[in-house]
RNA sequence: GCCCCCCUCGUCUAACGGUUAGGACACCAGACUUUCAAUCUGACAACAAGAGUUCGACUCUCUUGGGGGGUACCA
């Protein structure tokens, strides 16, 4: 993007730091990916860092399954990271959770200097003392505790209360320059004081996020829009946590826009499209999910949309990113991970699909080594014809599943029934006939389809379409299959002829 | 209520202040073909509205409208 006069988004610094911070709550979901795809691509463009560590710092919400399953989408996706969950780094440990006597000893530090304070309201009384001010009800905290004596608070903690830690917002606008968005300002007083550490002693995420961003010197953090508003609390904790030495400089911000739902909701986790493991399961292969995340708020020319990570990184810039937030359209996914598939070589797009043809029950083992020698050298043969008719590799097995399939009558699906008309019967014993007089050695596409062509059509009589129908049909089971003259080759001699005569004694 | 963000075809997007507002997905029509894909051709389709600045505004400013988010002892 080019500068203009008004454009305040900021200069990148020369060792960029970026962060993937996901807390492990439910399954992954298709806007972090995109999170963590941008924050990738930047320290990649930029030669950078990318830190993973994972904020679970909620009990309640946390699981160990969610955190192992985040893990698994990075992998999946190739997202590596430099510093963080497993490969370790000169910051850790990078889980909040194994962070605890940090967060204390900053806590502590940040009471001492008069930065946070003892708050023992409690959120009814909040509310209460709201509504007696005649203030709305979600007018936020009043600041009650600012200022409390030490008998007070002696006298609360006479009651049994323990205090919350809050921190003090000045009486002051706050600003900043987004990477993406630009100058971005905060009135004073629209941001209440907030809590930082539970009564209990849990430290809240408004104060382990930035904490730890200073400690692991992130100086650009890229983020949803979501947490956009709660920017100024941020930068005023690390305002005092660069004066109490903690913190070195104050990072940048970039925050992404929203990748939408159907309709004007930002894309639910209950939404089924916006689960990473079912789009895994469908067969969405990394590169073309990633690619198209990637459209959602970027785009790399003017006139292509298709393109590799390598070519993403080489182009991708945080400041080029769109502001305004991006429906999911799993059409276009799809089609874009149709592109990427066909751009596979042959046999990596074997080697990929074999998982989604043993899950479906079509081939015997679910990696390419472990096939059967015949599996193997049918699937080798059919792919330049399935590859370019798969959208998805989860429809891979419906594509070659008649191919690789040894029965001698293929139970016809729905629709394909229906194409077949009162003919049919005729159709079939001529084409058996026909094929009947060829000679295995002759069974050959060109030939099969020569004297196919010759005995339906030629002396037959019948339009290509009623020819043809019955026998793909009696082939695959299906409207759509692989190339008819192609798939009878593959399946063989006897095997044809034996769907043929399946498929009219099942009439 | 208050605070903040967003607004180009249905969707994702492109457009040094000067273009017949471009591309992609979807949709429609056609070519090719044994079906379906793939491929190729073509069609349809947008600057939220109003002021202002300017010789000239999709682009800069303001207002209105619409949408979204926050206002937690979630992240």
């Amino acid at each position: 993007m080019t500068e203009n006069a008004t454009d305040s988004r900021p200069e990148l610094p020369k060792d960029v730091r970026v962060r993937f911070c996901p807390s492990p709550t439910g399954t992954p979901h298709v806007g972090m990916v995109r999170t963590a795809l941008f924050n990738w691509a930047e320290a990649r463009h930029t030669h950078g860092t990318f830190v993973f560590r994972i904020e679970d710092t909620d009990n309640e919400r946390d699981s160990e399954e969610s955190y192992n399953q985040i893990i698994d989408a990075l992998n999946w996706l190739h997202l590596d990271w430099d510093e963080g969950i497993n490969v370790g780094g000169p910051d850790g440990p990078y889980r909040q959770s194994e962070r605890g006597d940090i967060y204390r000893d900053v806590a502590a530090k940040l009471l001492d200097a008069g930065y946070a304070y003892e708050s023992y309201s409690t959120a009814e009384e909040i509310q209460a003392r709201n509504v007696a001010a005649g203030r709305p009800k979600a007018f936020g905290y009043d600041g009650y505790d600012r200022n409390l004596t030490e008998e007070q608070k002696a006298a609360f903690k006479a009651e049994g209360r323990k205090p919350a830690l809050r921190i003090k917002m000045p009486d002051e606008d706050i600003a900043f320059d987004d990477l993406i968005r630009g100058h971005i300002e905060f009135k004073a007083g629209s941001v209440p004081d907030y809590v930082i550490v539970r009564p209990n002693g849990d430290p809240l995420y408004t104060l382990t996020n930035p904490v730890d961003d200073a400690m692991m010197r992130i100086n650009v953090v890229l983020r949803g829009e979501d947490l956009l508003s709660s920017t100024p609390r941020q930068i005023v904790l690390y305002r005092y946590l660069i004066k109490l030495g903690i913190a070195k400089e104050m990072p940048l911000f970039g925050h992404m826009p929203y990748v939408m739902g159907k309709g004007k909701k930002k894309l639910s986790k209950r939404d089924p499209e916006s689960n990473l493991f079912l789009h895994r399961e469908n067969g969405f292969i990394p590169e073309g999910l990633l690619n198209y995340l990637a459209l959602l708020g970027w785009s790399i020319a003017p006139d292509r949309d298709v393109f590799s990570m390598d070519e993403m990184v080489e182009k991708f810039d945080i400041r080029d990113v769109k502001a305004n937030p991006a429906h999911f359209d799993i059409d276009k996914a799809i089609s874009i991970n149709a592109e990427h598939i066909r751009m596979l070589e042959p046999q990596d797009f074997l080697n990929r699909s074999v998982p989604y043809l043993h899950r479906d029950g079509v081939v015997s083992a679910d990696s390419w080594d472990k096939l059967t020698d015949r599996e193997r050298t049918i699937l080798t043969v059919a792919a330049p014809l399935v590859q370019p008719r798969v959208r998805l590799l989860g429809e891979v097995a419906g594509m070659a599943g008649s191919l690789l399939s040894e029965d001698e009558y293929i139970e016809p699906e729905d629709d394909a029934r229906k194409t077949l008309k009162d003919s049919v019967p005729e159709v079939l014993d001529k084409a058996i006939s026909a094929l009947d007089a060829v000679d295995e050695s002759d069974w050959k596409t060109d030939n099969l389809h020569e004297t196919l062509n010759k005995a339906l059509v030629e002396d037959g009589g019948f339009k290509p379409r009623l020819a043809f129908g019955p026998v793909r049909v009696a082939m695959s089971g299906r409207r759509v299959s692989p190339p008819l003259f192609e798939s009878m080759e593959i399946v063989g001699k006897p095997l044809t002829l034996a769907r043929l005569k399946g498929l009219k004694q099942h009439l």
